[in-house]
DNA sequence: ACTATCGGGACCGCCCGTTAGT
DNA sequence: ACTAACGGGCGGTCCCGATAGT
């Protein structure tokens, strides 16, 4: 990669950090392309030079959370551990993210809300849902298999898994301040875990 | 009852009928007061003889379904049977709603998103949160006292529950045809009862 | 007259009043009919009753401010005086306006600047305007014929005295805190006299 | 100048040109932006990329006005005559002013109407007056320094200057066709001095 | 690879005036 | 004589994207 292409990966890089915080703090349709490029420090041309239109920008913005989301679960399937202690770790995980009431998070709230109105952000956004889905169901699987948890139907434990990450997520929203989030995941997971644990 | 108020009544109806889809359909940004009004069958100048902004019809939405929320609760508490069974009996409400995949229910999203972004929406929404969260704990105190629940934290026991109802129906929004969310939410709550019944 | 044109006659001063005040404060253009019913405390409907439009008001307000200034010049007329005490006496009245600050004023102003673009306002204000030159005229060619001014141009003097009495009033709308324009019309005056007594 | 800077000089001056022309026309609120653009030939994109606002258009065209009075009183002071004859030349050139009936003058009367009602306009009104009435009050100074003028109080003097300017220009728009207002003015000066003069 | 400038459309809020009802 | 409710349209602003220029 030479000088120049670097210094186009930057420009693209500065203007999705910009779009990400500017969406996160008032939303998609409360940004304007304007705003992100004055938060980025570019001129509008520029914008468009790098992306299509501000809804390609958004589905980029899209793939690249996904992509960190996958390389933070290859990290955790590395350690060969037991289904019960890698749930375990998942909600430190997720309990991490709710200890400080990161603002940064609203994007999410924003990609759902454009998934299930917007045909492209949903194609860009129940694929990957159905994969990390399918992540759970295996985990759940092979916890049965290997007698750690009790045989219980795996796709239901699955959605189960992740209606209390996404719940508890959204409560966080909700609710910064007024609770300790992180303590009540480990709670929770502890009483899940008491429901499919052998 | 004069025929001047059921006029009013009648108007606001269909304008705040007509938004909620609209709102619903398009998301709040997505839809404009012109739309309302056309759905609606009425104009401009009525539109705003009854709300002072968009804005304002939208947190009347609010109260709305919080009112009609309040009331299906109500209706729950009357009949004395024990906490288990309870939410046994709330399971069956939010299958319901996920039975059929009404795009109606997609504007709590809406209420959701513009919740974490929107003080006046928040205070809206935050107040009957944890009015709800309160009565889950009053549930689980009582399960507790009456011996049909073990001595969880009656706190996390809640959020767990209203948790495990907010990620089911944004897992509903997401797969609405691929998975009988009906079933998943029954099993998913007796799992979760495993997990803190005596 | 019996109760009812007498509350009627009340209605319509009231809207009239409340109308003059929003007029000088905000303008013509800056004052809404609604506004204008809020302040009278009555409904649009009242209004529509008593005028036919905002503007046919309008042409009200400035009738009834040329006839309580018709009022005034006639009273004046009534004392046998020699024309510089009359005009002296008027440089009074004119000083007195000054004095206060009054907000209220302004809506002459405004007067002035709809009726260089409204012809309907044209034709109420130019009219009257015309009839006050003359009577200054008459004024000065009463001072010459008794001796008392310089056998100037009666209408060059006339228009110099109304513009004197102008241009010090919207200096005035100017500059209401920073000079006392009561001396200064005083002065004026005097100096003017100076340059057509006898 | 490169071909950007002059191209957005020339939108500027056109948009400015339309809009002088509109507004005395049709009066400040009586003017769209809609309306601006079309007599200026540009679309309502390139108008808010020059202007913030439509009221910062109306600040640009007092700015513009003002610093064109300010040429051409410095180039009055440029020759070295006395008071008397300095304030002739001004009384021709405001005679000339009134000479053809002038509608594009009438943004003069639209500036003042707005000065006394918005504190944004009314700062940059009253700055620029101030100026212009020491500016006559030195004048007169100077006059008295010189012999040429009787001691009369210097403010009081310039102020009556000022309101003869103001006066005789308002009544010019008052009744454009039926008074040569260019030879009123030059006889009304003459009264005036008549009254200052040694 | 980028900037300065521009095109045109859409949205919210308001406004003037009308009508059904009392 | 007056109110509540409504009709329809306009106005300022902003926004997404395109183009001319470098």
């Amino acid at each position: 990669m030479n000088r120049h292409q670097k210094r186009t990966e930057e420009t693209r890089s500065h203007i999705m950090d910009a779009a990400e915080a500017s969406f996160a703090e008032a939303g998609y349709d409360g940004t304007g392309v304007a705003a992100i490029c004055q938060a980025a420090g570019v001129s509008k041309g520029a914008f468009y030079y790098h992306f299509e239109s501000k809804q390609a920008l958004f589905l980029a913005l899209i793939d690249r959370w996904l992509a960190s989301m996958d390389r933070q679960l290859a990290d955790l399937s590395q350690e060969a551990i037991g289904t019960p202690d890698r749930l375990m770790a998942m909600s430190h995980i997720v309990g991490h993210l709710l200890k400080v009431p990161d603002r940064q998070l609203l994007i999410y709230l924003e990609f759902l809300n454009r998934a299930v109105r917007d045909p492209q952000v949903w194609q860009a956004t129940i694929e990957p849902y159905l994969r990390y889905r399918d992540y759970f169901i295996a985990l759940v699987e092979a916890g049965i298999a290997e007698g750690s948890l009790r045989p219980v139907a795996p796709k239901t434990a699955a959605s189960l898994i992740v209606a209390l990450g996404l719940g508890l997520l959204i409560q966080g929203f909700l609710d910064p301040e007024g609770t300790d989030w992180q303590q009540i995941t480990r709670e929770g997971v502890g009483i899940l875990l008491e429901g499919i644990e052998a």
